[in-house]
RNA sequence: CGCGGGGUGGAGCAGUUUGGUAGCUCGUUGGGCUCAUAACCCAAAGGUCGCAGGUUCAAAUCCUGCCCCCGCAA
């Protein structure tokens, strides 16, 4: 097809759709957030859509607010315009503008979790599944209508890493599949139930601290939504711990936020319902480490047992 | 000069204040015990103590400069 298509997106999850969306289309332009610093070093930081884009010589735009600086889209005319995850708000303007109009890749069921963290709530609620939605854009948030969606299994064993691979992998499959039906007119496009919607704001600093005053699911659950980023955390003799991975343990006895096991992989917590076992943290100034390690570096294990962690 | 923690065998740490033969837990390798084992017992290998310079009879330890890693804040 030789269609102009504008393609906007900014972290590694728009990557692989953006490959696949390269293979079909004239892909004539990249919009994505301005570099930021990044780090003590404050190091210039390119997103990997950026990055992609650099790579194989599409043009790249990076305006700072796309409400008021998107002339030079209105310019190019595309046929089409593309957005996943970019990040910003995209103005009324530029949505009527091309022939095919906008749409939007998003890494939820619509209309459940509009807006920029649907895979760390939909891990963190503890949902069975989650998926992909294709949709077209209009004025609001991840509110158009729905074209295509489809659905996979989120596991035990999954946390926002494996989940953001598999979603990427699953959003580039399905726009492969569903671009050439889209330009050929054979899909429908059905509302999203109002009645259905729910809300997946970003991550605030609040959210990362993780409760012991839970039951041990919903911090099982809790921390692998915030891994592995932004990591949930919590604090143990004044210092910030982040908390990577856990298990679900069978502890019956103590207050809640006490140690009240030690195991040779984990560090028994006392939950609102039992107990969670903490296998794998990072203390402040320290590196990230399994705790089976981090036990190895204590003299006495024993003394870690009565201790709380605070919140 | 934003604040702070840290760099010691493959891993996680102690030792640095009061300089004087390199230590702990684990891993690895070999052997033993056992019906068996990720359990237990015995043994071995493995370290320029981040780098460079200085003080000293002697520096992981004291002084100076530099590099790297990490938490917070942005």
């Amino acid at each position: 097809m030789n269609l102009k298509v504008v393609y906007m997106g900014t972290p590694e999850f728009s990557v692989k759709p953006l490959e696949e969306i390269d293979k079909i289309c004239d892909v004539v332009m990249v919009v994505t957030q301005p570099d930021k610093l990044v780090g003590r070093k404050q190091e210039i930081k390119f997103s990997p859509v950026k990055e992609y884009a650099l790579e194989h010589g599409i043009e790249v735009f990076q305006p700072v607010k796309i409400r008021e600086d998107y002339q030079k889209i209105m310019d190019l005319k595309p046929d089409l315009i593309i957005t996943c995850a970019y990040g910003q708000i995209i103005p009324k303007e530029l949505l009527e503008l091309p022939k095919y109009k906008c749409i939007n890749i998003h890494a939820s069921l619509l209309p459940k979790y509009r807006g920029g963290a649907p895979i760390h709530h939909s891990i963190i609620n503890g949902d069975e599944y989650t998926g992909v939605t294709i949709m077209y854009m209009d004025e609001k948030m991840d509110s158009g209508d729905i074209l295509y969606q489809e659905k996979i299994k989120i596991e035990d064993s999954d946390n926002v890493g494996t989940m953001f691979k598999k979603l990427s992998v699953l959003g580039s499959k399905m726009i492969k599949e569903f671009l050439p039906r889209f330009i050929s007119g054979d899909f429908e496009s059905i509302k999203q139930d109002e009645s259905l919607v729910t809300y997946a704001y970003n991550i605030s600093k609040e959210d990362e601290l993780i409760s012991f005053n839970d039951t041990s699911r919903n911090i099982f659950n809790k921390i692998r939504g915030l891994n592995p980023f932004p990591v949930g955390y919590t604090v143990l003799d004044s210092k910030r711990v982040k908390l990577f991975s856990s298990r679900i343990g069978n502890g019956k006895t103590g207050s809640i936020g006490e140690i009240i096991n030690i195991y040779p992989d984990g560090i028994g917590v006392k939950t609102s319902d039992g107990e969670i076992v903490i296998t794998e943290l990072q203390f402040e100034g320290k590196k990230r480490t399994s705790v089976k390690d981090y036990l190895n570096g204590i003299q006495n294990k024993n003394e870690l047992l009565g201790k709380n962690f605070t919140e």
